[in-house]
DNA sequence: CATTTTGA
DNA sequence: TCAAAATGG
């Protein structure tokens, strides 16, 4: 998905009870995504009510939510809006790849084949539905969420700075291209999670990156991060063959500007200029308003179990949890209190 | 993702 | 009894 700078960026490992009180601004597409890819059956399949609609996100959603709750944090929901012009062409290279793998995965099924899931994991896409019913839960479960002019990475991090949210919540780093001061992975996965390759399982927790940090420990500028970023690829462009975060990090110190570094390369990057300007200065909005609500269990008993065929009493079971966590927040007289 | 069932 | 496997929708 986004910019990859795995293995060159300090992060300290954390805990969701360390978080508490703390204010997280989501990237709800990036937890769309993640929700929908892991949540199947083994053969790929994944969770759909007697319409045939996905349903994976909205047992995702209605359980790791209340997770967070209970941790005492204040999850807010950023959802992507309109996607920039500059994104088109990553767009149709990603609607492809995932056509190939739905093919793919159709065949690997009718086969009974053990690729199945892989390949259903990598044709995961979200649709307008999707989306809608996410909004709808997050509603009843009193979440607040709000849609970004643009990139919900850029609006996130535009609201840390901003003081609005402690930290962006993402797998990626895009967020710290787009300055937040701040930002946590693994907060919306946790646990074991399988090592692809080998069937091998590995404690994930969450981790804190600060990009001061980021940026003291590498001894770059952000601009200089952006151009890193841009070399190794962005949602923007794809950056160039056999440049991983090492050598994007050698490249920006060895050269003033990334027009040095391309001749020394050979290479163009298209939009160049495009692209770091969007990182520098992306859309964003202060009409909006974050506000946690009490949740209201009859809507989410309708919602899940009549109209989405969850088992009332798996949806009850958790409404009790988040009922009971939000009334437990509520009562702290700190400045973490829920309402 | 989380809960429930299983089998060593 | 408890980790691994299966199920959930």
């Amino acid at each position: 998905m986004g910019v990859d700078l795995t293995d060159l960026v300090p992060e300290h490992e954390t805990t969701l009870v360390d978080l508490n009180g703390k204010v997280i601004a989501i990237d709800a597409f990036n937890t769309l995504y993640q929700f929908l890819s892991i949540i199947r059956q083994m053969d790929g399949t994944p969770l759909v009510d007697d319409k045939g609609e996905v349903t994976s996100h909205l047992s995702g959603i209605i359980y790791r939510v209340t997770n967070l709750v209970e941790q005492g944090i204040k999850p807010v929901f950023v959802y992507d809006g309109k996607p920039p012009v500059l994104k088109a062409e990553t767009i149709k290279a990603r609607r492809e790849v995932r056509e190939a793998a739905r093919q793919m995965y159709e065949a690997a099924r009718a086969a009974g084949s053990a690729e199945a899931y892989k390949y259903a994991q990598a044709s995961t896409s979200i649709n307008a539905q999707i989306i809608k019913d996410s909004k709808e839960l997050l509603g009843y479960m009193g979440m607040p969420f709000l849609i970004a002019p643009s990139e919900g990475e850029a609006q996130a991090a535009y609201m840390v700075q901003k003081g609005a949210a402690d930290f962006v919540g993402s797998q990626d780093y895009d967020s710290l291209l787009f300055g937040a001061p701040r930002m946590v992975r693994n907060v919306t996965i946790t646990g074991r999670r399988k090592i692809p390759r080998r069937g091998v399982y590995v404690d994930v927790k969450p981790q804190i990156v600060e990009l001061k940090e980021v940026l003291e420990t590498l001894e770059v500028t952000r601009e200089q991060l952006i151009d890193m970023g841009i070399l190794v690829g962005t949602d923007f462009n794809p950056g160039i063959y056999k440049v991983g975060p090492k050598t994007a990090l050698k490249l920006v110190k060895k050269h003033p500007d990334m027009r040095a570094i391309l001749d020394e390369l050979g290479q163009d990057i298209e939009n160049y200029q495009e692209i770091r300007e969007f990182f520098l200065h992306p859309p964003t909005t202060d009409d909006y308003s974050i506000k946690w609500g009490r949740p209201e269990p009859e809507k989410i008993r309708h919602f899940l179990c009549d109209e989405h065929n969850f088992s009332p009493e798996r949806v009850d079971k958790v409404i009790e949890r988040l009922d009971r966590a939000v009334s437990e927040t509520g009562k702290q007289k700190t400045l973490s209190a829920w309402f």
